[in-house]
DNA sequence: AATTAAGAGATC
DNA sequence: ATCTCTTAATTG
């Protein structure tokens, strides 16, 4: 009898929303499941791809069988295969992509075709072919030099693109032949040697020693790494722990070659064999926990949190907490409850903040069961940690946004840390998803606790918890009973010398004055400048010329250190001006401020050991985070100076003092949430100040000092500046009231771009026209050249689209509308020339 | 006549 | 995404 015939349903990681059917061979069945990573033909190529269903007949004509199975288990749970459906459809996201995005990257499998020589084939051959046929000449030249090679490397030797008929012709004469051939994946298990006795000497002690005697003239040796392994074993048993030992630990202390280990091997006294080697990037010793007494607020939400998580359901909790408040105290309570349940818990935190310290504290509680996962760590790590969560060895990720998708064996709890952070939103490669909303669909899926937490929580979130689809937890109270710090607003307009000056002051006297007090009684001080480099941006005193990137429709950004002007977009560097190009006069001025000309004067100041700065430029390189936070730390350095990353997290005992240069630079930009933006940094610098019996002093500079951004701020309101925000947000049917849906139109060919985007808008409004019933819900704003309208040399337009929420709730109809809109574009207009980008939720539309 | 460059179409 | 096939332009 022969088995049923069984079929499945794969997706690939290729941009096409399209699934395919496959025949599975009687040899794999059982072995691929749905979520299964499976080996395929695809076109002329084997490729991996996702099983996304079984079945038990095929519907096409063409059936391929599957070539193999590439995990013992699947990788995708029955939750994560839905989450993968669900972000597939919101985000209008081709399956296979939403899947290859949940897994660790270098995990997948490709062919290739490679090609040989079979006939003899000497010089004089190649020499006859080069008249009649110079390219199969220069074929067989490059294949007689390398023996064998794929067809992109004889592409490269031979240097002309399409061999593809050559090749024929050659492969008809059987002079060579292809071969496809798998390729292994980037990444793989790492092993590691190690070293133990041999079973029959453990059970009788006294042959060690014999071996050893008579070993000691002739293999001293040998006879040296015997007597440690012994002494070592010992000791490792009275300890109750493993006795083998790392084959390289071993050769280093008895500084012997391997060939001694080699003989003790070959004499069967010692066993070497090969162990997983776990690569962990923050292997370190965890330290005491912390205490973890909680103060009345915070065991209030423990207990409405874990009297959730006790019913095994999906509920979502706004964790508001006041800079200070403790709220990662809360998280891990909540997360010992969970693990008690025998589940498991994700921790998502801002990739900013993910520092070894942040690391460390969750490690000092959980000591092993916490893995990390981020797009710093190196492939190797990444899957080392992914595949410990995946087996359940972890019980804890700790994560950027991608740790969403981490392989977790039933998780009962998502922590978002800083829920409001614009870093959750992915928005430069597909899928463009919100890894706080895929969050809460997680949670639904998993019957998971949710806990967005935050000083400052979104609009979106807030109002979510004010409309009871989320729960509100309050903590009010910054721990150990320290107070709010004092924020100081000061006036720029008000400082002295403004219209003397050609440059603007850096430093108000209130700051100024407030800093050297600081300083004087050996204090640490954090300032806060959200904007890397020297100035903004270079303009001629004289004629008026500005300095702008020739790739990108941006001002250069001038960095006095290299004495170089630099594009933030593409990095185009060029040296900076000596003399303005356009009129050759040198009288050049450099507007705004950077980090870079905050601390020339911060050093002017208070001399040139006092200040280490953090940004982009000072970080790039490894552990350069954690040594200028060391320096800081230390005290070495009195001033901390920054961008961003100085905003998020930190926590020094010693700073009294925090100043933010210019609470305007992200105030001005033209971004509905601009005001929104710069409250919640100015409210989590205003966080660093001040703590224990140390009263904190926070100076904003501003040219702006009555918006109200700034100034509930300066209170501590967040009640009230919500309550301003979201009247705004209502009336403009902004989120949460209005749904985004950004689409943006690239190309190098600017006429194009600008046909596309007309086209595209005309559909559009027809689509919209013939929904009588929709008619007045969608508003069409564009379509517009896009506020950078070129970056890389590519220009850009856009279109944004706007849809009130209570007409379409969940969005199908505005994607149907895109969708429709897209094909019927795609089918009067295609042309590769110009790409489409669609964003739902955008959250720059910069 | 052969090669090269560019576009369209399909992938089970 | 990646490969294959088609078609038209380029070249000696």
């Amino acid at each position: 009898m022969t088995e049923p015939r069984l079929f499945a349903e794969i997706v690939f990681p290729i941009p096409l929303n399209k699934h395919f059917t496959y025949e599975i061979p009687e040899n794999l069945q059982g072995l691929i499941q749905e979520g299964s990573r499976v080996i395929a033909p695809l076109g002329s190529k084997k490729t991996t791809g996702y099983i996304t269903r079984l079945l038990k007949t095929s519907d096409g004509t063409k059936c391929l069988f599957i070539s193999d199975v590439l995990d013992l288990w699947p990788v995708f749970s029955a939750e994560l295969l839905s989450l993968a459906q669900w972000i597939a459809e919101y985000y209008m996201t081709p399956v296979g992509l939403v899947l290859d995005s949940m897994l660790p990257p270098g995990m997948d499998r490709r062919s290739e075709k490679i090609f040989t020589l079979t006939a003899s084939i000497g010089e004089y051959e190649i020499q006859t072919l080069k008249k009649a046929k110079p390219v199969q000449s220069k074929i067989l030249k490059a294949l007689l030099v390398y023996k064998q090679l794929s067809l992109k490397a004889l592409v490269k030797k031979v240097g002309s693109k399409n061999l593809a008929k050559n090749i024929d012709e050659l492969k008809k004469l059987q002079i060579i032949s292809e071969q496809d051939v798998l390729h292994d994946s980037d990444v793989n298990i790492r092993f590691e040697k190690y070293v133990r006795f041999s079973p029959a000497l453990t059970d009788e002690p006294e042959r060690i020693d014999a071996a050893m005697e008579s070993l000691e003239k002739r293999s001293p040796k040998q006879a040296e790494l015997l007597a440690y392994l012994k002494s070592w074993t010992e000791e490792r048993i009275s300890t109750e722990e493993e006795t083998e030992i790392r084959q390289s630990d071993l050769l280093q202390v008895n500084n012997a070659p391997l060939s001694a280990l080699k003989g003790l091997s070959e004499k069967k006294l010692v066993v070497i064999f090969e162990k997983e080697k776990i690569r962990n990037p923050y292997d370190f010793i965890p330290d005491k926990p912390r205490d973890l007494t909680l103060n009345a607020e915070q065991k209030n939400a423990v207990d409405i949190i874990d009297e959730a998580i006790q019913k095994r359901e999906y509920k979502t909790f706004l964790l508001h907490g006041v800079t200070g408040s403790g709220k990662t105290q809360v998280y891990i309570e909540s997360i010992k409850r969970v693990l008690e349940l025998g589940k498991t818990a994700i921790v998502l935190v801002p990739e900013i903040s993910l520092t070894p310290q942040a690391v460390q504290r969750f490690k000092a509680h959980f000591g092993e069961l916490v893995a990390v996962l981020h797009s710093r760590m190196s492939m190797g790590e990444r899957f080392d940690s992914w595949r410990k969560l995946q087996s359940g060895d972890y019980k804890i990720v700790i994560g950027a946004r991608s740790a969403i998708f981490a392989p977790m064996q039933n998780p009962g709890l998502i922590v978002i840390d800083e829920e409001h952070e614009n870093t959750y939103k992915q928005s430069d490669s597909a899928p463009k998803y919100h890894a706080r909303d895929n969050a809460v669909i997680r949670g639904n899926l998993n019957k998971a606790v949710v806990i967005l937490g935050s000083a400052t929580p979104s609009i979106e979130s807030y109002y979510n918890a004010q409309s009871g689809k989320y729960t509100l937890l309050e903590l009010t109270k910054r721990i150990d009973g320290v107070p709010m710090p004092k924020v100081e607003i000061v006036n720029l307009r008000n400082e002295k010398n403004i219209h003397t000056e050609r440059w603007k002051p850096v430093f108000s006297r209130p700051l100024r004055e407030a800093m050297q007090m600081a300083l004087r009684h050996k204090q640490q001080i954090i300032l806060f400048q959200n904007r890397r480099g020297y100035a903004n941006y270079v303009e001629c005193y004289d004629c008026g010329f500005i300095g702008e990137c020739p790739h990108c429709s941006i001002t250069l950004t001038f960095h006095s250190h290299q004495f170089k002007l630099r594009c933030h977009y593409c990095g185009h560097t060029i040296p900076a001006y000596r003399e303005c190009p356009s009129c050759g006069n040198a009288n050049i001025l450099n507007h705004g401020i950077g980090t870079q000309k905050v601390e020339e004067q911060l050093k002017d100041m208070f001399g040139p050991d006092a200040v280490v700065r953090m940004d982009l430029d000072t970080t790039g390189t490894k552990g350069a985070h954690g040594k200028i936070l060391e320096k800081f730390q230390t005290g070495e350095a009195p001033i901390l100076l920054g961008t961003q990353m100085v905003a998020k997290g930190l926590d020094f005992e010693n700073v009294t003092v925090v100043g933010v240069i210019s609470a305007d630079t992200s105030l001005l930009l033209p971004d509905f949430r601009s005001s929104e933006k710069t409250f919640q940094l100015l409210t989590q610098v205003a966080g660093r100040a001040g703590r224990k019996d140390k009263l904190g002093r926070v100076f904003i500079q501003t040219y702006n000092p009555k918006r109200s951004a700034i100034v509930f701020a300066q209170n501590h309101d967040y009640a009230s500046f919500y309550k301003e925000e979201i009247a705004f947000r209502r009336e403009l049917m902004y989120p949460p009231f209005g749904r985004l849906v950004l689409i943006q139109f690239k190309s190098q060919d600017e006429k194009k771009v600008v046909e596309h985007a007309g086209h595209f808008c005309d559909i559009l409004r027809d689509e919209i026209g013939r929904r009588l019933w929709a008619k007045n819900q969608f508003d069409l704003m564009g379509p517009v050249s896009a506020p950078i309208a070129k970056i890389r040399n590519h220009y850009r337009w856009q279109i944004l689209i706007k849809v009130s929420k209570s007409f379409d709730k969940s969005g199908v109809h505005t994607r149907r509308l895109i969708s429709d809109t897209l094909s019927r574009h795609d089918a009067q207009y295609r042309e590769a020339k110009v790409q489409i980008g669609i964003e739902m939720d955008p959250y720059s539309l910069l």
